[in-house]
DNA sequence: GACACTAAGTTCAGAAAATGAACAAATCAA
DNA sequence: TTGATTTGTTCATTTTCTGAACTTAGTGTC
């Protein structure tokens, strides 16, 4: 019953499990650190049965105990998934050199370095193999606990998060990456959308722990979204939730490379603000360039940041009135939101909000840097040990019933 | 064992059944009619363990065999919730006179009747009790089950079904209306917002039952929407998710009674589509007018059914592009959708929709009868009775562990 | 600081539920 | 008719959960 999870070939926790355990993985990946009384009322179990549970799953090395909770009556121990209990590669094939970082089951990075990007998916695989050793080469105890490859990419995933459907920048079609790698390097990976990515990881790693419903809009050269609904990534039917760059924003407006006219993509994306810059001959390498122009009253560049922003804030309006999140996350890579264009987005978000929801929704803005896209892969892989396969509800249990940890160790 | 049900008093289905039965009754009302050895494998149960449950089930009434499904070997039997299981009462508090209707658990009318409207919650609860004994008159067999009271109306409920936080059309603020009338009425009572209970009906009740994640837009007087996202109704942060109608579609437009500029109801909901034509010197008490006056060529109707149908078709765009729902149910009381109306609203939401993405996201129209907010009400009681009250994932289990059925009847 | 008080978590015998394996039943296909 | 195939059942055995009593670790009070 002491024997570690890893003494054996690295699996899905799904299959070690039993049902119960499994459970009670799940319910702490989504709502964070919990005492034991707390599981046995969100699982419906008594406390004897939660007692022996948890036991077990520290004893396995995936729980730990960690702070202490007092109140009336002896203080309750917060259980949290045991940090080390397993390591993930993430990478993302969205910038070249593609980053390729080891991070453990808080995301916190152990290890990066960087491969050439390719657009065969061959490539790719051998590069992520060849790859592996030298990530892990400081890190025996990861080596040892690896349990997932994760890959974040700028396209559209299936349900299994295995098949790239289509990705216009890496010019996929129907292109089964995950089988790939994971034949290739022997290790279980799995692929998704680099905003799902991103909204994963905050979910799992991030800021967004406690939160059940939450959306993530990711500003980089495009604009991505993402949305956890209930606790769950909600993909849409067909892996195309949080495409809100292609909301019709200026109807009428400017082609986007989509075909369509006036998308958001063509207003407030990074991309978008750059282009609008240089047709006005304006400078434009990076967003400070030009808000430092719009700060000192150049009325193009106040224009541009005044459009893009109003953009932006209607769209997240929009998307605070259909799905009415518990928090909205806005990521960026690039300059800050102090300036024109941010300012530009509140108003914009809060003038096109139901005056009685205004300043209801929490609109978190959070500078990320260049791992996030690689971070948001590792918690895919991250995601998919803990939980199993993307699925609805229980429908995965049957899949691996058999042979829960105690047939297999004692 | 073979004691049935209501042969104590009526209470949720919930404190009866044992867990593996409560799944069980999940699992059927989201994804419909299934085999036994289908809900093993979607439980992780043993076929045989999966004989027994089932067998209870039937014999307490709950379930029912209905089609045989023939393929190689023997034929599988699917199993659905018995319509007769239970019976509920649904009012709807958006007319004068309020409907009030009892149905069985396909949905099914049996009777109906209605009563005065108003706005003292005491009187609605005193009204409804009144009302009780005639609507269930001619109907023993549902007098004994009548399981519970569902209240549909316009304005904001809390998640727990039971306390309006706020409605306009009723000035209600805080009215803990679904406690009043169950003790009133000594029924168990629960109240949802117009729209989220329609899109309950219609995965309940409807055409949507074997459809996971939807979107329904009802058009009346204002236009409504609500979404079911992985089988569950998502109800946003603060019950504010599908308040599509303050979407802002024409930035700067006409002024909103909400306080904003340009909202979707101020440009396609049927008062909106009636104000304009008043306006340019229409006669409109219905749709169907308009559209005739637009058929014989009328520029004014014309132009008002126009921007109308594009300001829904952009809304509904938005919303496929945001959520990537299975399917878009547009329902509407008034006229019809063959007209320049339907035809601006699907060219409308073809154009704003990502390319990639026309056409694959099915919109259907459903024309409903003045009773689709009785008897949504309606579905949020039989909701509240198969599932139990408003829970996040398990977490409801613990509250009603005690007693399975075994216990009380044997 | 001794005392009750409270609530968390543990232990263990007994009860309930799920399993696996063998089997019965209902069809198709040849 | 026979075999193949898959659903669904039965039952002895195993696993898991429960209830009740108990231990533990604090708070609050005098």
């Amino acid at each position: 019953m002491s024997s570690h999870i890893h003494q054996q070939k690295t699996a899905a926790l799904n299959a070690l499990l039993t049902s119960s355990q499994r459970q009670l993985v799940r319910v702490i990946s989504e709502s964070g650190p919990l005492s034991r009384t707390e599981m046995a009322n969100l699982l419906g179990l008594s406390k004897a049965a939660m007692s022996g549970i948890a036991r077990d799953l520290i004893d396995l090395g995936v729980l730990h105990e960690t702070e202490t909770v007092y109140g009336q009556g002896r203080p309750s121990v917060r259980l949290d998934l045991h940090p080390e209990c397993a390591f993930f590669v993430g990478i993302s094939l969205l910038e070249d050199p593609a980053p390729m970082i080891l991070c453990d089951l808080n995301g916190k990075i152990i290890a990066r370095q960087s491969m050439p990007l390719s657009r065969d998916p061959q490539v790719i695989a051998e590069a992520i193999t060849e790859g592996l050793p030298s990530l892990l080469e400081a890190h025996p105890e990861a080596t040892e606990k690896l349990s997932g490859i994760g890959v974040a990419l700028s396209g559209f995933v299936d349900e299994t998060q295995s098949n790239c459907v289509q990705s216009t920048l890496l010019n996929w079609q129907d292109v089964p990456l995950a089988k790939i790698v994971r034949e290739r390097s022997g290790v279980e990976t799995f692929i998704e959308n680099d905003a799902k990515a991103v909204a994963v990881s905050e979910k799992l790693f991030g800021s967004a722990r406690e939160i059940q419903s939450f959306s993530v809009v990711s500003l980089g050269d495009g604009i991505g979204c993402a949305h956890f609904i209930d606790g769950k990534l909600y993909r849409g039917n067909h892996g195309g939730a949080g495409e809100i760059a292609h909301c019709t924003i200026e109807p009428g407006g400017s082609p986007c490379r989509c075909g369509k006219r006036g998308c958001l993509d063509t207003v407030s994306s990074m991309k978008a603000i750059k282009e609008m810059s240089r047709a006005e001959g304006l400078e434009c390498v990076s967003l400070s360039d030009i808000e430092n122009e719009a700060s000192t009253g150049n009325a193009a560049a106040i224009r541009i940041l005044h459009r893009a922003g109003s953009g932006l804030g209607l769209a997240i309006a929009n998307l605070i009135q259909i799905n009415d999140p518990g928090l909205i996350l806005i990521t960026h890579v690039e300059g800050s939101f102090d300036g024109l264009f941010g300012t530009v987005v509140n108003q914009a978000i809060e003038t096109n909000v139901l005056p009685r929801y205004a300043g209801q929704t929490p609109i978190r803005i959070k500078r990320v840097d260049g791992d996030v896209w690689a971070r948001g892969a590792a918690s895919i892989a991250a995601h998919n040990f803990l939980i199993g396969p993307n699925t609805t509800e229980v429908s995965h249990a049957h899949r691996c019933r058999r042979h829960p940890y105690r047939m297999q160790h004692l």
